[in-house]
DNA sequence: CTTGACCCTATAGTGACTTCAGGGTGCATG
DNA sequence: CATGCACCCTGAAGTCACTATAGGGTCAAG
């Protein structure tokens, strides 16, 4: 299999994949003559783990534990756990903030109602002479 | 007012103050006999203005962007108002991600019951044997 | 024999900072 | 008067996870 299709494959670009080996969460693969990679069923499997977790938001560094702890079955789960559970409240707290963010701009938008911005009130708000903020 | 004393009056480190005076947000202050920045009143106004919509998730781009409009009181309300609402669109986009993704790992962490890797429910829908993701 | 799709490497760019190296300034204390 | 410390300066590099660019090589079809 070759870079292009391992891509298409897995939905990852060619790039990203070269960029993967470069960092040392995808093995090397073999070349043949023309120097081209020449992927194995491994790296295939390996690349859609990697883009599994990167799509439900790990970041690299996580993917590397989660597949450090992958490759040996006999682990326990709890590290699995921790880090699943520690990326959870990391998500929560993002939707918080966007949440909150959502509902202040929401409101400025409905609020805004003159025609210039000598009375809009988005403005108003990032201004420091306002006080409501 | 010096660069820390202004860093400390707007809740931002020094070190983005000088890079937003690279980046033209914020306008190069006179300097002392010693080279160190002296603040005025209008600098606190547009570092307050800048931290605040940062802190409400605009880009830089964005940022520079209202400060345009704000600059000039006659400008028009609607460009704040669509600059604004294509940012709302963002983050509703990334709530709705962020909510599917939550949902996703907490299902994986709720049936995630073995004590070893071999029985981990996360890692199984990680990786690319499960066809159940 | 040329076109086009594909592959290679090495390097730089993205956004919004943060960190580091290597210095200068200003004030208080010993 | 020396020393320490907090603060200031510049310029460059590092962060994250890629993406893009430049400049080339390979291969099969027409």
């Amino acid at each position: 299999m070759k870079i292009g299709e391992l891509g298409r494959a897995t939905g990852t670009s060619v790039e990203t994949i070269r960029f993967y080996e470069a960092e040392g969460l995808l093995p090397a693969p073999a070349r043949n003559a023309a120097n081209y990679r020449v992927y194995e069923l491994a790296h295939l499997e390996r690349l859609s783990f990697i883009k599994r977790s990167r799509d439900l938001g790990f970041t690299l560094d996580q993917v590397r534990e989660l597949l450090r702890l992958a490759d040996d079955p006999g682990n326990s789960c709890a590290g699995v756990d921790v880090i699943t559970a520690r990326h959870v409240a990391e998500i929560d707290r993002k939707l918080a903030d966007l949440t909150a963010l959502r509902g202040e701009l929401v409101r400025r938008l409905d609020s805004c109602q003159g025609p210039i911005i000598a009375d809009c009130r988005i403005i108003e708000a990032l201004s420091p002479k306002s006080r409501d903020v």
